[in-house]
DNA sequence: GTCTATAACGAGATAGAC
DNA sequence: GTCTATCTCGTTATAGAC
């Protein structure tokens, strides 16, 4: 009977897996707002009401397809930092900005899905904030290694931002200095608002060579950071 | 007769308006993917293929919302320009930049429309062009005027990327080194980005003060172009 | 000529009875 | 799970009011 029983779980699993793969072959013809249960039903030849033994709500399949995005970015972005020479923050940073574009660039839709336009009537629970918050964690690991190891060049800060600059350093990482940490998350706003601006077609008939502008505008990036290149 | 076509002419413009209203608000309930001409319609107690006078179609009442939120923006962009010191550049940024805020947040969902997710099956038609350039064009017209009265702090750039940046300083603004002009397109971006972040909710329970982290943000932007502080 | 209303199409969603 | 009756949608053809 566990036999049986893991039969059953292995099953579930994979209709799980597919009610998603056709949800999000569904968000990228309609969009999320249009994502229809029948529809992703109809796809797998199922009935709809058979589609609330997996999810009970359409609100639901979209909590886990925001999920999912999140953590398959999150994974791209974790691998290409792991894949950087330990001793370079710089290229330690470039490499996860460059994953998080080419990881945005092959999947628009699901990029669209988290860091797009909010889907009206919906509203994310707090189960997709570990998965969201991967990234960020990310950026933040590289400026504090390189904090501890090789040290931040120094950053300018208004008086007007002190105290907030101070509430994000004890939120984020209590080791990096204030200035750092609202250059933090300012440099995590400006690298997504350039992926966005490539990913939705901003940059149509403005830049060319797309790759090497982002490369350079992320090497500046870092630069605004603190970082500074490894030997 | 005059008069006739003119009150004919001042109709069509009244309902013109009307529509375009009611659609806006259409937009804030269920997001662009979902407006309807039916519920527009509907809204104004009007039938359905009434429309079809003012807008050929559905496409044709969003191409007209896109390049209105793009005018809006722009309008509001430029009239804090005006309204800046001519002498100092960077107020004249910063009070630019911080009007693309305030718009954004007052008018979230024509910001979504404009600058988040793409509306599945929409194509924007190049007749949005000019609105949605007012900005970067805004943002050009600071840079290359401090370059030319006060100058322009040097800025890097790859080799990589010289070629590229060379063309875009030709297509945007000859007169600006193409450093600049790098540097200007990815500001742009990065503008976008540090307010959608804030539009679309990704600040939330990360930033409190948040104009006082765009303030700062968006000095080091201009910094970042080249510009600096009149006297 | 300019506009609105009626009616209809084909496609799709939805609710409920069975 | 299935079927059906009743909604919605964008769009068009047509007829008539001003």
């Amino acid at each position: 009977m566990s036999t049986a029983q893991g039969a059953r779980a292995r099953a579930r699993i994979e209709v799980t897996a597919a009610i998603k793969d056709a949800a999000r072959r569904q968000l990228a013809q309609e969009g999320a707002a249009r994502l229809s249960l029948r529809a992703v039903a109809r796809e797998l030849g199922m009935v709809s009401s058979a589609l609330y033994r997996y999810f009970p709500s359409r609100d639901d399949l979209l909590t886990a397809l925001i999920i999912d995005a999140y953590d398959s970015l999150g994974a791209a972005a974790e691998a290409a930092r792991a894949a950087a020479p330990d001793a370079d923050p710089v290229r330690q940073w470039t490499a996860v900005c460059e994953a998080v574009r080419v990881w945005a660039l092959a999947h628009p839709h699901e990029y669209a899905l988290i860091y797009g336009s909010p889907v009206p009537g919906y509203a994310a629970p707090q189960t997709t904030v570990p998965a969201a918050a991967r990234v960020g964690l990310l950026l933040i690991g590289i400026v504090r290694d390189a904090h501890r190891t090789s040290g931040l060049t120094e950053l300018p800060l208004t008086a007007e931002l002190r105290s907030e600059a101070e509430r994000l350093a004890a939120d984020l990482a209590p080791d990096l200095p204030p200035e750092a940490a609202a250059a933090l998350v300012a440099a995590w706003a400006e690298l997504f608002g350039l992926v966005g601006f490539e990913v939705f077609g901003q940059f149509n008939r403005v830049i060319e060579d797309r790759e090497a502008f982002f490369r350079h505008a992320v090497t500046r990036l870092a630069a605004s950071v603190g970082l500074t290149a490894g030997p």
